[in-house]
DNA sequence: ATTTCTCAGGACAATTTGTATAGTGATCTA
DNA sequence: TAGATCACTATACAAATTGTCCTGAGAAAT
């Protein structure tokens, strides 16, 4: 017996079945596809289809292992604005994504042309990688901004409640 | 035959084997312990060691869902640098998680308080978010930048590739 | 020298996966 | 309105994986 069948099919990128699936998930990511359809009160054939068409979708990436730099000696992370010359974008984000401890940049309107985000083992470590920042040519200016703490870490969750929470359309 | 033990316990929280395995999950998740094993040339017994004393040491914390946010609907992110009032940083933090657009906050040093990261559906939804955040009681100043690309995307790999590289000590 | 670790290698039952199948009700299309 | 499609349940079976336990061998620490 179908129970609820939304009535769009490629209208909601994720619809509440989808959502309970990855909010399942993101608390319990190991478990299996059985497991899933058990919990979730389906068929298993029913999540196993749910997650591929997530996954064909471009939804669900994937599961990479979640790694805790603090645990992993990179204990301090800071961000940085970073001032480039005119047009010289490319250049200075190979010159960045050389350098291990830029775990990330953004292209951002304002005052910044960049938004970086590093990691460091200690304070001096993370001067040493500042100046390896602002060795990269075409970098103008620089400033950096330390993370004293996190009361938000990155999350998903709240958006995928909300879809759960509300009916699909 | 132990082909190449460590000197040294617990002090280097990530050994090359360590790295290796990491690398592997990081490539390609869904992997089982089994498989590990056989593409890294060691016991599966290893592979399980590994994983749990990763998982102890909490350097490993899981393997969370992935999820495109763009593929969601929810195409654009901004980063916010927000001015609160004086002592005030635990009330806003919990006002800005009330919002599920927010899906990241740092208290940093420099001249915003909290450095926020947000996502919305668009620019006229981006705006709707923006105005919560400002309406959240304590609330100073709020400077917003659009992310208009992602030269690099949020990375570990760098890291782990340096452990992997150089002997562990 | 002895204890303690870590790892290779192997074995076992229980579970899970991959892959099909058929049937049912609802939506979509012509 | 009569198919055609689609999503889901339910079930089946072989192959693979997992959880767990064991042994023995080197290496390092006491």
């Amino acid at each position: 017996m179908a129970l609820d069948q939304q009535s769009e099919h490629s209208d909601q990128p994720v619809d509440e079945l989808d959502a309970r699936l990855l909010l399942l998930l993101t608390d319990e990511p190991r478990l299996g596809v059985l497991e899933c359809s058990r919990r979730l009160g389906v068929a298993r054939g029913t999540v196993q289809a749910r997650l591929d068409r997530l996954t064909d979708r471009g939804v669900l990436t994937g599961f990479p292992p979640a790694l805790d730099l603090g645990a992993m000696g990179y204990g301090l992370t800071a961000f940085a604005m970073v001032e480039i010359a005119q047009g010289r974008r490319a250049e200075v984000c190979e010159g960045l994504a050389a350098i291990p401890e830029v775990c990330e940049v953004h292209a951002t309107t304002g005052q910044g042309d960049l938004f970086v985000r590093v990691v460091a083992r200690s304070n001096s470590d993370l001067q040493r990688v500042v100046d390896h920042i602002v060795d990269v040519p075409h970098v103008r200016r620089l400033s950096t901004s330390i993370a004293l703490s996190t009361p938000v870490p990155p999350r998903v969750r709240p958006l995928l409640e909300r879809v759960k929470g509300r009916p699909p359309k």
